[in-house]
DNA sequence: TGTACATCAGTGAACGCGCGTTCACTGATGTAC
DNA sequence: TGTACATCAGTGAACGCGCGTTCACTGATGTAC
């Protein structure tokens, strides 16, 4: 049953995709080795052909949500920067996202579990964030340690407003009131201006 | 060896004391029922004398822990508001709250897990962050929807921030950034002016 | 190019382990007379 | 106030279950001649 090269890659890279989007909807703790394989079209013993451990698999999955994300990001390369930023904005404030973690931040669907993890997977989120800090902080006007704090505080507060969010269930007022609080701030709404 | 009535709702507070510190700091799945038990003093058989279920331990040490922060806030009733948000906000951002999340904010250590629970969990968590909000706002400067806005805003970024920090490690240049940049906020910049 | 053999991706059963939960039991507390 | 009995907080062993991980095995792929 030994597979060629080019469908034990391909193998690999469904584990990490289903992975990475398992792990976004459920939790580090939430999804077994033997759902992620299933989900690829495997089974679980061999699992171990391809990581070392779950939380090698972990470390890998995170990295391809964020290499995800970022090539989501550069993909609008042709718009304008507040064109990027405000789409940005909009698709993190969205219910669409609230509703499909799995497709969404990495850092708000993952975050507080992260810090239990350390390692590899801290690893992983500092390198990630610091990428996407790096394309919005050129979207926002360049390079500087000015424009990276105005992106800095940008990801914090979505974080922050999306994890509030999906926290207190989507039956809450607050979910509505912390959504419109976020935009409504002054660098914010900024970003969300036309034109 | 059955215990007084004293005794045994001394139990369910020692219970639920360690349960709301332990989940701070592991998470909901990292601290199973025994090891709270053991932290309580008490073997871990008994614990269905006090809770249906550890889902119903949960919810209340999370109420537990918002409780606590709250009493913590108006326990600062003689100061003024300016110096009940300073306060908050420095204690929020400082290193000892990023390394102590079993005595922090429920939000910053729980959040995206508690998005997996639901339910109770989901209803304490929108009840505790409502709470906090009123308290908030009623320090910057009284119960209206633009002052209940700004607290939600600050709620917002400081939970990002945290959440970022944690999850990058303490050894990343990443986590004094972001502490920086949120501090650099108008908004929360002018809460920390001294005055 | 063809043959013989080593490699190794994937299978499915099995492993030990820790988890949430249950249970029979103990004996001090609470209650009814 | 004292006595007899019911209650029930807490103990410690046991339960079934799912988890991460290991393993013997299969057979197609890759390689060496």
């Amino acid at each position: 049953m030994r597979k060629s090269k080019e469908q034990t890659a391909e193998s690999r890279r469904r584990i990490l995709q289903e992975a990475a989007r398992l792990y976004r909807e459920k939790g580090f703790d939430g999804v077994g080795v033997a759902e992620i394989m299933d989900a690829a079209g495997l089974t679980h013993g061999g699992f171990y052909r391809h990581f070392s451990s779950k939380e090698a698999l972990i470390a890998e999955a995170m990295a391809q949500a964020f290499a995800d994300r970022l090539s989501a990001l550069k993909a609008r390369d042709d718009v304008a920067g507040t064109e990027l930023l405000r789409g940005f904005v909009e698709g993190y404030l969205s219910e669409r996202h609230l509703r499909a973690p799995e497709k969404g931040c990495p850092v708000a669907a993952l975050g507080s579990e992260a810090a239990h993890l350390g390692g590899d997977v801290a690893h992983v989120f500092e390198t990630g964030i610091d990428r996407v800090i790096d394309v919005l902080a050129q979207a926002i006007g360049g390079d500087t340690p000015a424009h990276r704090a105005q992106a800095l505080r940008l990801l914090a507060a979505l974080a922050g407003a999306v994890v509030i969010s999906r926290a207190v269930g989507d039956r809450s007022d607050l979910r509505a009131e912390v959504l419109a609080a976020v935009r409504q701030d002054d660098e914010i709404a900024h970003l969300l201006k036309p034109g």
